[in-house]
DNA sequence: ATGGTTTTTACTGCGTC
DNA sequence: GACGCGGTAAAAACCAT
């Protein structure tokens, strides 16, 4: 019963991230909300808090580089000049777009003669837009992920990344044999998981067209293809969820975080579904703090059976004990 | 296909409100 | 008596080989 030979959810190779500890923020307001710490987040413009997830600013200045790039270093940091480009429209958001009223650009209306032409160009455009095939493809399978993700309530990154997987997938000719439905849900898993906010393969079912079977099949054929570097899913990550669910304090929370993070210096966890430690943790800690939920409820919110909370929520509770240190 | 794991299903017994 | 919980055995699902 070592872990000789459950592979099933690899241990993360090293610590996969030790953030927590080296988060360096230049704000030191607090939130009105609940006092915790703030963090801002220049990609994103936004200003955050840690502890309710309070967005305090949104849509500020982006202070990045603007002109002053002339060090090849900096050639991926794009220069704000021009529009901003975005994966999520399938030509990034650079074609032309004629306008619909016939007006000129004095607002003047046109004559019919020029009428008739800014027609005949739009039809034109709109063909040239979507030419080929893969251009089409792109399109659909944008907007299948974009709506696959508001459904799922993920944020806007992982849609990027969820595009540009699908983006490289479509280079590299793995579409073929393949649902364009299909891949664009294995991109968005993948995404999703690479930001650190997984959702379940069953919960992308529940959205997706496409059967379970597909997605999981499609999901390691892509991740295979394109040498992409997703590790498990740290039970943590699924803690907030499961929590706000549950209505539950943010002292559960941490509760479940400090479990989770005791059993895995023990190794307990290893070849264990990340979702029913987390469902586990977060079970174990509502009894620890007085704030009952019950086993079934649990089991609800995180799709996961009582008797696997059962087990896992012993082995945690066992962790403890053995290193009842700090 | 197979074998070794984990998770789920189904069922049973116990204590409490 | 319904409910929450614990445990067990057998079936199903899963993954690597």
């Amino acid at each position: 019963m070592t872990d000789t030979t459950t592979r099933r959810y690899a241990r993360e190779s090293e610590e996969q991230t030790k953030e927590q500890s080296s988060e360096s923020e230049k704000e030191h307001v607090d939130c009105p909300e609940c006092g915790g710490k703030l963090t801002s987040d220049a990609e994103h413009g936004e200003t955050v808090c840690r502890e309710c997830g309070l967005v305090v600013e949104e849509d500020e200045i982006d202070p990045g580089p603007e002109w002053r790039a002339f060090d090849s270093r900096e050639k991926d940091k794009k220069s704000r000049v021009g529009a901003p480009t975005t994966n999520m429209m399938h030509d990034k958001g650079l074609s032309t777009n004629i306008g619909w009223q016939d007006k000129d650009a004095y607002g003047n209306a046109l004559s019919s003669r020029q009428r008739e032409k800014m027609q005949r160009l739009r039809t034109w455009n709109e063909r040239f837009r979507t030419r080929d095939s893969k251009e089409r493809n792109l399109k659909q399978a944008l907007g299948e992920i974009d709506r696959m993700a508001s459904a799922l309530g993920l944020p806007e990154n992982v849609r990027e990344t969820a595009s540009v997987i699908y983006r490289r997938a479509l280079e590299d000719d793995l579409l073929p044999g393949r649902s364009i439905e299909g891949v664009a849900t294995s991109a968005l898993y993948a995404a999703a998981r690479q930001a650190g906010t997984p959702r379940s393969l069953d919960e992308l079912t529940n959205v997706s067209r496409v059967e379970k079977d597909e997605i999981a099949r499609t999901y390691r054929y892509v991740v295979r293809e394109l040498e992409l570097e997703i590790r498990p899913a740290d039970p943590e990550s699924y803690v907030p969820r499961f929590a706000s669910d549950l209505n539950l304090s943010e002292e559960v929370e941490r509760r479940a975080r400090k479990l989770l993070q005791n059993a895995k210096e023990q190794g307990v966890h290893s070849g264990k579904s990340p979702v029913g430690l987390a469902a586990a943790a977060v079970y174990a800690a509502s009894l620890l703090t007085n704030e009952k939920v019950t086993q079934s409820e649990v089991s609800e919110v995180a799709n996961i059976s009582e008797v696997t909370i059962r087990n896992r929520y012993h082995e945690l509770l066992e962790a403890e004990e053995h290193i009842p240190d700090r």
